[in-house]
DNA sequence: GATGAATGAGCGTTCATTCAT
DNA sequence: GATGAATGAACGCTCATTCAT
């Protein structure tokens, strides 16, 4: 069962109760927080730092925080809610399990190409929350990684996929190379361009399960 | 080229001249950082911290590096260091291109399962350290990234691996699942040991390129 | 052209913009420097012991200032402002020439009476100061200077002192003079009293330069 | 009664006994000492830069010398010193007492610009010594003093100078003349040369003093 | 609700001094 | 006698957090 927005919030306790405040408000220093936690790490970004990014002063960020570890998760669950809510809509106008496969992957890939700081960030300060919140971010971890494996199942279950396909393994290969997008973007980046790398990522993943049928939808794709 | 010993300390200026006793000192207390940075960060991690579990005082860790991100920076060569020299002469037993490849993982993945917060501490703080020394840290995951690379292509040369395969993500791919054991930790420790984890992936990765000669190879390992 | 005190300021900076919090802040810090710097010199006070004499918080005084140094540079500026404040007006209400430097005299040494450490601190911690600011601080003292010349130079046109009076060479006689009552303060305190002093540096120094008639108006003198 | 050279070095403790010894390792560092701390101060300079500058290890420097500040007494002692030795010869060798008030101010002023940071050094760090030492310090100069205030009062028992000279004060004018050549080189230097420095101070000083007869004496200098 | 001035624990770093060699 | 590696108290400074306005 998904975390409903109404839980994740409350675990971050405001000094302001009205819901839309605490949205509009948070909303904005979170947003800031993401981009200097990205740009410069959570350590070395400062209260200030973010209350001036933002536009807002330190003692506003206090009323709707407790304090900076706060920030972070508040931060952390955002980014990863992005993919929550972006990908499963791109992969329901997909019509066949192999094209929702490459939906998705082009459209997590694509995401996190605008937000290489920020996943990059996911890998570099979940550590630095606390483990109650950790585990909480693993588990939006996890819920976004069930797109890709519900995808995997289909095609296993409509012969597209090879019936032995590992599906826990080949889920963490597409989540691993995705993300590699961002973590090694000093190296990828320079080589080629994304589209290019979903395409032979995909062959290549794709390659190892692929059935006979599979294949062939996957090549008459454009 | 690789990066001689020489130059690699020559980076970092020491106050004492006496090499043995750089390589000494360094040693005592660079191991005792790469254990707390790992298990704490970097930036939580004092160096009254490191000190003191190494056993030194502080000002004899000043002797011997200039300031704190020279800790991080020498923390960092010697945990990719570690793959770089245990790697190679485990790949050196083994006798064919594929047993090659099977040998390489197995070692690099055992490597990080015996360092998995150093491993991790990778990904984590390279962005502390100035650009400079982070372009240092990337060629030399490169030159542990060749050294998966060059099996695949002799097992390409072999025919053992198809005639098309996708050397420059091939390489990511094993790489990225090697690194995912220490990433990914949180996950997979619950769910496999990490034979079976290299098991499982190995032939979900290979099963992408092994020809049908590669394919006997494979299954006929023990 | 003199420095305005906004100039001043402005070379300080400071985390808060409110002037007259400025004012009031800094003023309270300032004054426990000087009064420390000057009993123990600028190296050997620590800002903890300004925060201490001040009674504020450490953190205060870096949200006026930069860094210690400033707070020498402020320092310094205050010392020499008080020169070129209380001076001119007690001049202003001297009637003649030889009345106006031997108020001059009078008021300045006085005043440097009341403030021997700080004199003395100019003189020990000017060099102190980076380039840019010691060519301030030099600034300043010419200001002070001026005032004293142009009493001589009033003297020499009204023909109370010579025409040919070396007016450099009398001013900087009369400032070192001034001066010595702080800097041999050691020596001079335990002969005579502060009116002695300047009575009897005054009839020598103005020996060298009174005309007949400057001679008789001195005499005259009180 | 002047301090002998034993008693001075009596007042700094050496761990080695041999007086030759103590006496070049001495001179060694207090001469580097001195060229340091006049630069950059004293609190400013370590033992590691005097060492170094030295060509000694910095034990060494601790087994002739018991701690930092036994090194300042040492410089300050050796900078007066200087003027004790070297003034009294040049004295001696004018025939006359305004040639000898003459010869001593020119000397002295030679060789203050010869050494104008250790001039300075003076000022700003004898109150860096504790008060028995700083006492010494000003003994010192009261015995640099004496030779010039000796002079003067040959030229008031000459007939030279009038008889009713401040001899006190006028000794002070000229060590402030003297010693202004060092504190105000800032200003000086860019002003006038040391000799026109000298003669236009002499001229000031000794109009205030010199009778008709030591007039015509002084105005008979080449 | 919003502000930002004020606090002070705690960090990285320095450097006078010691002492085994 | 000479060396310089080792020590650790103490410094300047930062920044998360509070709270009076």
């Amino acid at each position: 069962m998904p975390l409903s927005k109404k839980n994740k919030s409350a675990l971050v306790k405001s000094k302001v109760d009205v819901p839309q405040l605490i949205e509009r408000r948070r909303a904005q220093f979170i947003d800031a927080a993401i981009e200097l936690f990205g740009q410069r790490g959570y350590h070395v970004t400062t209260i200030r730092d973010i209350a001036q990014a933002a536009g807002v002063s330190i003692g506003l960020i206090y009323q709707y925080v407790e304090d900076k570890e706060d920030i972070l998760f508040l931060a952390l669950m955002q980014v990863l809610d992005q993919y929550i809510n972006e990908i499963p809509p791109i992969v329901a106008q997909a019509k066949g399990p192999v094209q929702k496969i490459v939906a998705a992957v082009n459209a997590y890939v694509l995401i996190i190409d605008g937000n290489v700081n920020a996943t990059v960030l996911a890998y570099r300060e979940t550590k630095s929350l606390r483990k109650e919140r950790r585990v909480l971010i693993q588990q939006k971890e996890l819920e976004s990684n069930a797109i890709i494996a519900n995808c995997i199942q289909e095609g296993v279950a409509t012969g597209l996929l090879g019936p032995d396909t590992d599906i826990e393994m080949m889920t963490y290969q597409i989540v691993m190379f995705s993300h590699a997008w961002a973590l090694k973007a000093w190296r990828f980046r320079s080589l080629m361009s994304v589209q290019e790398y979903v395409d032979r990522g995909l062959r290549l993943i794709l390659a190892a399960t692929l059935t006979t049928k599979g294949k062939r939808v996957f090549n008459a794709m454009p």
